[in-house]
RNA sequence: GUGGCUAUAGCUCAGUCGGUAGAGCGCCUGGUUGUGGUCCAGGAGGUCGCCGGUUCAAGCCCGGUUAGCCACCCCA
């Protein structure tokens, strides 16, 4: 077969790739567990239709098919496509386990998403996702909103000891942003963030003239949206220059006070529990239109041009059944965004790719059995141990262990000897006794250049 | 979905005016008695993405195609 091409937007890491992203997972199931979520899983697949519900995203999402399909098949069976991100899934195992579940539900979700789309760095058609969500029954208390991001900024902070970047979780609360354009009289309030959330890429001047020219916004009103954007701040000055600028605009409406209401309470919790993480900025957005309440957008500090790599918000209707509405607030951390980032800009590594503390040497394939013995009295003790494949001279058997960052060679003998290849160091050993120091007993991740 | 750029050794790339293919790194072997990394010597490895066209002659020019990268869109 010839060899193939790799297929963009589908990443593939190598194993101490793995390692980072294994060790990333993991911080975060620590940190979503130890904040009493439980785990859930979804089947990959759901009902097309379901999928289609947010409408613009129909696009993204890739269809299921067998390959042998009759004709007409697809017209009699449901139709399945693959999710594209784990808040529909969730939305619908709530509603179909709603009797036995206990609310408010808070769980969290590592999965894989598809998503049709062009691929780029940072931006994959297949990539992990791990979502966080609380829902409710009928009514979900307004802290969630607060706790939420501060969740992830612990999670996120859980991987600074391994070379993460600082995080920045920018905070707004789409009462406040409605409140305001309609106070404003601009109703179409989904149009005029889409522009607004334009900002950082094509500048002021170009977001006023589409609002002008898209949005039939008066240059006045274009004006007191740049200034909306232009605000931002880490304490509660930020919801009183808000306020002052609505008034200037004779803008002040019920709904913006009672967005900058929660904005102040969010503000002034994290200011106190997570200092400098989360900052209020009037100018995110958020493309979906779902969202009602606290919106979140994420940053890596230094790299704040590969995008958002955790993002969610409140949502007053996740799921309803036509009875019960379910709201809530949830946020997912882009994991294969973030991995990506780690290892192409080389901020974490690997300490090697390989379980592998201790290659046994092999002095010759009649005493293979004598390295075997060694290598299982060492994982009898929970030391990863590999024999070497052949009985080649020592030179390249220790090569075999250098290429693959395995730090010990074992030399079997009348007296058994064990050599650091690092610092060349070889001690008399014993296989029942013997350990490696901790460090090097299984693969670490640490900031690179460690 | 729209637009731009690119495609040569395992990797990163060079290849002039169109004249049958190069470097560095990596890999393999050797430098005697079974201990790697440095150094030295040697070696293997290419359908120049694919299809077609122009030409005496194409890695190079032209058309198509596929794939990749980047920007837009959107988003993790």
């Amino acid at each position: 077969m010839a060899r193939p091409t790799p297929l963009s937007g589908f990443p593939e890491w190598l194993p101490d790739g793995r390692v980072v992203e294994q060790h990333v997972l993991e911080a975060l199931r620590r940190t979503f567990e130890l904040h009493g979520f439980a785990g859930i899983e979804t089947r990959a697949v759901e009902p097309l239709d379901q999928l289609l519900r947010k409408g613009e995203t129909s696009k993204e999402v890739y269809v299921l098919r067998r390959l042998q399909a009759e004709e007409g098949e697809d017209a009699s069976e449901k139709q399945l496509g693959l999710h594209f991100d784990l808040t529909v899934p969730f939305a619908r195992y709530v509603l179909e386990n709603a009797g036995r579940l206990a609310f408010p539900f808070k769980r969290y979700q590592i999965q894989k998403v598809w998503r049709g789309e062009r691929p780029q760095e940072g931006r994959f058609r297949e990539f992990v996702q791990a979502d966080i969500d609380v829902v409710g029954a009928g009514e979900l208390p307004y802290h969630y909103e607060v706790e939420l991001p501060l969740v992830m900024a612990e999670a996120l902070g859980s991987l600074r000891a391994i070379g993460v970047p600082e995080v920045r979780i920018l905070v707004n609360n789409r009462k406040v942003a409605e409140g305001f354009y309609r106070g404003l009289g601009l109703d179409d309030v989904e149009g005029v963030l889409r522009q607004v959330d334009k900002l950082d890429k094509i500048g002021p001047d170009a977001v006023a003239e589409l609002l002008v020219a898209e949005q039939g916004a008066t240059p006045e009103q274009a004006k007191a949206c740049l200034e909306l954007a232009a605000i931002s701040g880490t304490d509660a000055s930020v919801v009183e220059q808000v306020r002052a600028l609505a008034a200037s605009y004779d803008a002040v409406t019920d709904l913006l006070e009672t967005g900058l209401g929660e904005l102040r309470a969010l503000v002034e919790a994290a200011a106190r529990r997570a200092p400098g993480v989360v900052v209020a900025d009037l100018k995110i957005a958020r493309g979906l239109d779902y969202y009602t309440g606290s919106v979140y957008e994420t940053v890596l500090v230094g790299h704040e041009q590969l995008g958002s790599i955790c993002s969610g918000g409140r949502y007053d209707t996740l799921a309803s059944d036509g009875k019960n509405t379910y709201p809530g607030v949830g946020l997912s951390i882009g994991v294969s965004r973030l991995v990506s980032r780690l290892l192409s800009a080389g901020l974490v590594t690997a300490t090697r790719g390989v379980p592998t503390a201790v290659l046994v040497a092999v002095t010759d394939e009649e005493t293979r059995e004598a390295s075997d013995a060694v290598a299982a009295a060492l994982r009898a003790r929970g030391v990863p141990a590999d024999v070497a494949p052949t009985a080649a001279k020592f030179g390249k058997q220790i090569k075999y262990a250098d290429r693959r960052g395995i730090p010990f060679v074992w030399f079997p003998g009348e007296q058994d000897q064990v050599k650091d290849i690092r610092s060349g160091d070889q001690v008399d050993a014993d296989a029942t006794t013997w350990e490696p120091p901790a460090a090097d007993l299984w693969p670490r991740v640490v900031p690179a250049g460690e």
